[in-house]
DNA sequence: TGCCACAATTTGATATATCGTATTTGCAAT
DNA sequence: ATTGCAAATACGATATATCAAATTGTGGCA
């Protein structure tokens, strides 16, 4: 999939080939293309994505500033597994970031806003009925930052995404195997019906009830798979 | 400031070239080499610390992603002007991620944290009596830091960080303008001696006043020096 | 068959070259 | 002096080249 060719045009930062490979990285991570303990090799997805390594390194190499990547002692870059702690100590972030970024979205929302929502909600429905995990992952994060975005705190907004990013690998390899009824509960419902009465503490509580649906999810999947030995998966960006 | 010449060994990321730039530029910035405004050159950085335009690449846009540098339409890259904002946001963060890291800590710290702390406090003091606020500035970074790095949070840790990033360019231009009686309370003895007693909520709560404290000096600060003649940034940059 | 030495290949880190736009500069016209 | 504008220069983005460590593959020998 190239991008673009060499030079045509400066472009501004926002949709330069380093973003565009970001943004890329970012979804793929998001939808669970690439698996905890994978292996990034950065020539290879240079050449899937159709540029130079130059963009792709930048790329890869912000993602591992984040922690959503990361080095070993010999410079090979993997997608990290989550450990009990790193969920701990993300999940208490998201509450409160997450928390924050609701309440004040609360006041921003708007008829088209809850519109938007409810039928998100029922895309995400429909593709979990289809066992569609990947689309299932799509509208919950678009669920979710649809709402955030409303709260006009970009700092916030930031570091919730790189904190999802971290997450996105284990989600995704997460629902094939929980059980299906933990994710029939309503909290994206609940979620909505705030969202309609702009209570910015009620939505905030729903927000944070969600989470911890998600965080008790994943602690169970965790406990599931307690370190199977893995096959070294080879997967497309996309 | 040479660091090392192209390819004598193949270093782990640790201490990589652009690692090595990446902190450098922090510290640079912490202590406020760069003033708000200030234009940044990726060349002419590169040709002061002696290496290859790559690794200060890759460490200004890390912080660029960070947004602890910024670009403009242009892409010409700048320090970046704290906005009244962005100090809350960033304030409200820090409370959070901070008291969690100091109450966390509170467990681990030793006698030599202490001891540790009360030394720094008195290198801070003397610094500040000398009015010399670079010093000033790495001090108030170790005392704090030293803290933190006792908790075992490394997400917290990181996100903190680059908090702090953001800060200190307008944090290094604020002392000089303010009132010296400011500067004057008590609040690093205050942790210094909740330290001592190891209570974590005391700490914790310690931590956040010194936070609110910052925070008032720094608005104190923006609200002096609102919207200082507005000479055109030159592209020569020291 | 099993194992080890060694060469070929792969990989990330760094340096350098090139491209297209933006900015600065030099100089002429007023 | 001031202004207009074109050539020169600077700059970030991207591509490519090179290096050394790491990994992989292979052949020979026990």
């Amino acid at each position: 999939m190239a991008v673009r060719h060499q030079g045509y045009e400066t472009p501004t930062r926002g949709d330069s080939l380093a973003e565009q490979v970001y943004r890329q990285l970012s979804n793929a991570l998001l939808s669970g293309a690439f698996a905890p303990r994978e292996r990034i090799n950065i020539r290879r997805l240079a050449e899937e994505i159709g540029v130079s390594v130059t963009p792709v390194r930048e790329s890869v190499l912000r993602l591992i500033a984040d922690g959503v990547l990361q080095t070993n002692e010999k410079n090979a870059i993997f997608v990290p597994e989550l450990a009990e702690a790193e969920i701990q100590e993300i999940f208490a972030i998201r509450r409160f970031l997450e928390g924050d970024l609701a309440e004040a979205a609360a006041r921003h929302l708007t008829a088209e806003d809850t519109e938007f929502l409810a039928t998100t909600q029922n895309e995400f429905l429909a593709a979990m009925a289809q066992e569609d995990y990947r689309e299932v992952l799509r509208c919950n994060s678009l669920f979710h930052f649809r709402i955030y975005e409303r709260a006009d705190l970009p700092v916030h907004l930031r570091i919730v995404e790189s904190l999802w990013l971290r997450i996105g690998p284990t989600l995704h390899h997460m629902y094939p195997i929980l059980q299906r009824d933990r994710t029939g509960h309503q909290s994206h419902e609940n979620i909505i019906d705030q969202v309609r009465k702009r209570d910015p503490q009620a939505l905030r509580a729903a927000i944070v009830t969600d989470l911890d649906f998600s965080e008790g999810a994943l602690r169970q999947y965790l406990e599931q798979v307690v370190q199977q030995p893995r096959r070294r998966p080879v997967s497309k960006v996309r």
